[in-house]
DNA sequence: CGTAATCTCTCGACGATCGAGATAATCGAC
DNA sequence: GTCGATTATCTCGATCGTCGAGAGATTACG
């Protein structure tokens, strides 16, 4: 292959990532929300794609907020009803979060949609050639983590 | 090609963007910068690649800020050496910003060494290879973009 | 028990963003 | 040329999201 090649790639992938970021902003905006929030319904679902339900300190952790801040974003996610605090019985200090049926809908509105047209978009390629692809995503993966946790302590 | 495979795809493409993110976070954090003024660097940047040189308004547009904002967004980057004003000749009520070296070779540093390493993990690909990947780049990207312009006016 | 550790919340401060309006420069019609 | 309308940027005051410090409540452990 051509260095040529990689670098369109490599373009492709900076404009793709732009265009992913503006649909959590079209989302956020339509739920007048603001990029935490969602970042934070995310985990949340995610965490609930698991089978875990997240308490406050793991929300913080997830979208790397102190303790004051999570306090705030969860008292705007209870106050417009995607979200209720509950205490956690067997550890009464901890407050575990569960997402609403309407934020559950409406992220599922959203972004399974997205997730309905890519699969529909997917259907052209042979098992194959998706398997190529899931292999240079993987690849393209591995190397920004590693770039994205390089020399953590400033050395 | 199988829903199973289409849905893995989807989500290794949403890890991905996540790990993208943190690449411009950890930029952000290594050089003082909030996520705006990288995003502003980086249209500066791009623009600059394209021939042209922005001024505060483009700038604006560029980011999604209003004019209040790109003023205090270019204090905050002219403060710290990275970016000059220059009135423009010709129309002297624009501000035409120019990136400073330092802030050019700090951004080839950081993303173009990524460029780098993502450019020699595509080495043991086939053209052929990297044709499928890039299709499917544009097909995805094609969906996404749609996505993120759908109605608009909340319709 | 009692002391330390853990989890969340409150409070005050700071910074990023915005709307409204001010200032300055350009354009267009006459 | 001159004057009003338009354009480009900046100033000011307000709002909101985030944080550090520390308080309050609960649990863990000796």
């Amino acid at each position: 292959m051509s260095d040529e090649s990689a670098r369109e790639l490599a373009l492709l992938l900076r404009r793709l990532n732009v265009e992913l970021d503006a649909v959590t902003a079209r989302f956020a905006e339509l739920h007048g929300l603001n990029r935490t929030d969602v970042r934070a319904l995310v985990a949340i679902m995610d965490a609930a794609r698991r089978g875990e339900a997240l308490t406050a300190g793991r929300l913080g952790e997830a979208v790397d907020l102190r303790s004051a801040s999570v306090t705030a974003l969860v008292d705007r996610l209870e106050k417009v009803g995607h979200l209720r605090r509950t205490r956690d019985a067997q550890d009464r200090r901890r407050v575990v979060l569960e997402m609403s049926d309407s934020a559950r809908v409406a992220g599922h509105e959203h972004f399974g949609g997205l997730a309905r047209e890519l699969t529909a978009a997917m259907a052209g390629y042979t098992e194959d050639e998706l398997a190529v692809v899931r292999r240079w995503l993987e690849d393209m993966t591995a190397v920004i983590t590693r770039h994205s946790r390089a020399q953590p302590d400033g050395a």
